[in-house]
DNA sequence: TCAAAATTTTGAATGCCATTCAAAATGCAC
DNA sequence: GTGCATTTTGAATGGCATTCAAAATTTTGA
């Protein structure tokens, strides 16, 4: 049926290779972890060899890498909604936190941050796209703090500042969720990120 | 010189094994980082064999949290004078936050950290002991907040929560500082902790 | 339509590493 | 001293990312 797949024989040529070894690498995170896949259990997925992947991704760092953009990439959608959505930008604050922050332990979009942020050092290459990603979340909550300034919700406050704290908090908060430290939840780090927002922002109530 | 190495011959006996592989591997760690410190390497160190180091740690998991212990408790004693020095708590935070940061760029107590966040998802027993690392923290953190509340320094907060807050920023930007993101400073990162705590703690200014 | 060139794919090395383990060396108790 | 327990060694073992030369496939250009 699918196009190009033809006459029963071995199909040889991937279809969209990366595309499909990226949705095949989430996956495999998602069961083992980053540390844990490996490249013949990825090639396996997809149907091909190690050193097939290696051929097109360089390396399990660059794999890993692509992997977490490609992961990041499936929240802009969102994110935008977000910020055309109106209403209160304090209102929304839950909901990009919520979008930041991990769906629960081992989600593999923050597992495989904190395995990146690991290599960091070892690959300064890696360290490029963190700064991209991290850039797009910083940009996306300053547009929305910007919103609320417009609309006078807020005290007058420096919004970089503030997304930098944050974004910081949160980064604490998703690294304790994605390894399963106890106690340590989505709707507990929503609500601590939101008191902190409500607090910096809001005119003391006077 | 040193007691108990004797007679020019091969010394067997290692003298205070844990002791000796902690310090090496401390150091290993800040030249290579905890992923590129090998067995091998560590036990070059000290003179001995790869597999006397996992005689007595077992893995080279074990290896490294007893490292990252190793390494928070030589903090004990800095945190301790910070509680016991008076004066004004609120002065105090920025020196705790000092304490709790990376010193810098591959801080190797910082390296451990992140190293072993990315671990505790295949090896659970790694999360006891940052736990009770972390609770150590936590509880100094609260105890020199209590200092202030009792002397009236502050607002009526609920000290636990800050505390949460704070260690989570602080845990974020000690990520970016270790792993070496552009712009991500100590004295950046004081700051920020330090204007957090002023504005949720102190009373505001009516 | 075909052959040469370029690209993709394979899978068998390679080398590194943590871990295991049986044997050897050493220390200790009596 | 002798026997037992502990420590230490270093040679396997097995798993892994990575490399690479050869094979398969597709594309190009006439």
């Amino acid at each position: 049926m699918a196009r190009g797949q033809a006459r029963g024989t071995v199909r040889r040529r991937l279809e969209r290779p990366r595309e499909q070894m990226l949705e095949a690498a989430m996956e495999a995170i998602a069961e083992y972890g980053p540390a844990e896949m490996t490249m013949a259990e990825l090639a396996r997925r997809v149907g091909t060899s190690g050193g097939h992947v290696l051929y097109y991704f360089g390396s399990k760092d660059q794999v890993l890498l692509e992997t977490l953009r490609w992961s990041e990439e499936k929240h802009v959608p969102g994110r935008t909604a977000l910020l055309t959505a109106g209403g209160s930008a304090m209102d929304r604050i839950p909901a990009f936190a919520g979008l930041y922050l991990p769906e629960g332990t081992a989600d593999p979009r923050w597992l495989l941050w904190v395995h990146v942020w690991g290599r960091t050092l070892a690959v300064p290459a890696l360290g490029e796209t963190q700064a991209e990603l991290d850039l797009a979340w910083h940009r996306d909550l300053v547009a929305l703090l910007e919103q609320g300034a417009r609309a006078g919700e807020f005290a007058p406050v420096d919004l970089e500042d503030f997304s930098v704290r944050l974004r910081a908090m949160l980064d604490g908060f998703s690294t304790q969720i994605v390894i399963g430290v106890p106690g340590a939840t989505r709707e507990g780090s929503i609500a601590h990120a939101t008191a902190y927002a409500r607090q910096a922002l809001l005119p003391s109530p006077a």
